[in-house]
This record gives structure tokens, sequence and C-alpha cells, in this order.
DNA sequence: GAGTTAGTGAACGGTATCGTTCACGAACAT
DNA sequence: ATGTTCGTGAACGATACCGTTCACTAACTC
């Protein structure tokens, strides 16, 4: 027992947040440049500017270090994305407007191209992350889009159709061949050039063939 | 110069080829086992049985065992492959079927999930392998299928729209949300049990909307 | 002021890795 | 038999890394 956490934290000197996050954002880049294997603890806390001792203050072990990391980059790219917000459907292609590209562009954006380069080979290693991963991640998705469709469904928009598979086709309509240019990080321009024609051929598609009357 | 290849080679020892390979074994079963960047010439040298100079005189270094052995995983990936074969398409569906069997059955497979979660943080550093990787797989069976749509628009089947989209759209269509799967290594027995159905529901969307006639 | 905690820089022992070298035996061609 | 190459086991020097300890300073509470 080395540090008695939370117990008679009374006095002395406040330890530093800012050092804590800049420990991170050195860890991240420097995952992202070099894979995480292959990452020191040293360079790290160079990179972080902070000594060792502080580092590992603040994270018990290379794991914990790597853990904080990942979930910190988690928690942000879900504080940033806007997807499957509950929306007027009134205009049901216009829901599902919006949803595509919010999707499509949050998977073609840096901070999530960047997150799946750097965990991807790790995940098979960290089923516990990898489970966090799915469900916030795609799984997440899928479950938007099937209760947007749910809905569509009940106020008659939509013929009676297995929303999870309606669901999936629809992703795959949009998404097509880019998860491989995501995760090779190729092509990543043109797609965000196209990307609202894409998502809108998507939605045509879909509801010719599933669209009531 | 240490090493003149090729240079008067007449007499002396054989070099034994099974040594190779089972480097190359050794080597990818570790990168599997505990990722790349965490294996060291030494175990993979132990595991092969083996000696450590053995492994130097056929592989110059770390970089280029890693190379000899992401090549030889495409190498044997790509003559397992089947896919995009010259089929006879009388029946534009029962081609499309097969084609879309082929391509889910071959990413579900466990030599593909296996190869992409070795190779999938790692490629982002490797340009060189990954332009390789892209024109064997997604490019290769992207090109098939447009070679396929083609042919089916050449003989009327198919109403004119742009090959290389409705592609797309048809793999779409096949692979749903199922990259994350693969990539997670989750659910794939299920994706399996459900594959020739999910093949057959794309085609049939697929066909309701672009077939003429 | 006293007491306590955070942080620094340097060094520690221990381990691991890389790529090489050495002395030696094994397998081939001539 | 001779020459040449392949292979082994062991050791090499060099480097790097981990996680910890030390002596010391900085910042905060009481």
């Amino acid at each position: 027992m080395k540090r008695p956490v939370n117990l008679k934290r009374a006095g002395g000197r406040p330890s530093d947040a800012a050092k804590a996050v800049a420990i991170l954002d050195a860890a991240w880049s420097l995952f992202l440049d070099r894979g995480i294997a292959a990452t020191s603890i040293e360079l790290i806390a160079r990179r972080a500017g902070v000594s060792k001792v502080t580092l590992y203050r603040h994270y018990a072990d290379r794991a914990a270090l790597f853990e904080a990391a990942v979930l910190r980059e988690m928690e942000r790219i879900e504080a940033a994305q806007v997807i499957g917000a509950p929306m007027q459907d009134a205009d049901l292609a216009g829901a599902l407007r919006a949803f595509g590209i919010g999707i499509m562009s949050f998977l073609a954006s840096k901070p999530a191209v960047d997150f799946y380069a750097v965990v991807a080979g790790e995940l098979r290693r960290h089923p516990d992350l990898a489970s966090s991963f799915y469900r916030l991640g795609p799984g997440r998705t899928h479950a938007n889009l099937i209760a947007l469709l749910e809905r569509a469904q009940d106020s008659g928009q939509l013929v009676a159709i297995d929303p999870a598979t309606a669901a999936e086709e629809l992703f795959g309509l949009w998404q097509g061949f880019s998860n491989f240019r995501f995760a090779l990080g190729v092509e990543i321009d043109a797609f965000h050039a196209d990307l609202v024609d894409r998502v809108d051929r998507g939605v045509a598609l879909f509801l010719r063939v599933y669209a009531k009357g």
C-alpha cells in the first residue's frame, strides 16, 4: 500500500491536472506515429515535458496509461458525435440523409480514422476495450438507425421489413468499400468530396425499394 | 558487401528451404498472438527451432522478415481466392450471387480475419504494403465486380448506370456493418450462418432497382 | 512556522533486444 | 580430399526500457 488514495488528503501541493492531459496527448501522438507497442514510457514522458516519476504517479504502468489514453479518445469522439439525435422526421428522406451525412462524415474524420489506426491491431488482445468500442461505435449507430426506421414504419412511411436488416443495408449502401479507404488512410479527400452525393444515392435507392406508396 | 549473392554459387551445403518457411510460420503465429512490435527476433527463432544466425542469413533484419511474412500471407490468400473468375453469366442473379458468396465467405474466413488483425495497425506506416494490399484486396474485388456489371449492361440485363458506383452499392449491401465484426473478431459464426441469405437479399434488392425490364 | 504532497533530474538494478562474431560441425560440389 | 556454404550454440557490446529510489525543490493546508 504505497499510496492510500483518498485518505486524509488535506494539505500538500495540488496535483497538476494539465500534466495528466499532456501525458495523454503525448502518448496518443506517439501511438499514432510509431504504434502502441513501439512507444516507450520514457519517450512519452519526454514529449509531455514531464518527469518519469510524475507519469508513474498518474498512471500505474504502461497498460493503465494505454487504457486511459484510449478511453479518453473514445469519450472525445463520443462527445463530438451528434448522430442519431432525436430529430423531426416528418420528412423521412431528410432524416435519413442527415443521419447518413453525420455518420459518414464522422467515420471519415481525422479523429475517427486516427483512432481506428491506433487501436485496430490491439483490439483483438483487449476484449474489454473491443466490446466497449463495438457498443459505442457500430452498435450504437446500428441501434439509432434501427430506431429511426421503426418510427418511420410506425408512421406508415416504410413497408414492413426487419428494421435491423434494413439498417444494415442502408448503412452498407453508404459505406460501400470505404471502410478499406478509412483503414488504409487512402482517398479520404475524394471520399469527403463525394460524401453528400453518396449518401443521397443510398437514401434514394433505399426508399425506392422500401418506401410505402 | 558481406554476401556476394548469386556469385560463384557452386559448392557448399544447400540452404534449407524448410527452415525459411518455418521462420515465416513462427513469425506469423507470434504476430497473431502478441502483435508485430512485441515480437522479438529471438522468440521467432526459438519457435521456429532455428538459430538466430540462420534467421539472419535468410532475412536481413526485422523489417525484411516482417515484409516477407506479410507478402507470403498475401500470396496465400490470393491463391486461395477464387472470386471474380470468368463465369457464365447467362443468369445475372446467379453470377452476382456466386460472386457475393465468394467474397463474403473470404472476408469472414479465418485467414482473412487474422491477416487483417495483424496488419491493420501497421499498414499506415508501410505505404508500399498498404497499396499492395489495396490493389490485391478491395481494389481487385471492386474491379472484378465492375467488369461483371459492365458485361451485364452490354447484354442488356442492367439499366445504364455508373458501374463503379453500382459495384460499391452492391458490395455495401452485402457487407453492411460486418467490416466491424471482422475487425473485432466478433459474431463471425453468426455471420457465416446468415451469409447466403444476406447475399441473396442484397442481390434481390440490387436487381429490383437496376434490372432492366 | 510545521506537515504533507507533487514534481524534477539523475541514477539504480534488472532484463531484453538487436545484430554480430566466434569456433565448430554438417552437407554439398569438384 | 578440398573448398565452400549452411547451420548451431554461445557469447559479445551496445542500447533501450521498466519501474523504483534518492535528494531536493515547489506548492499547498493548518
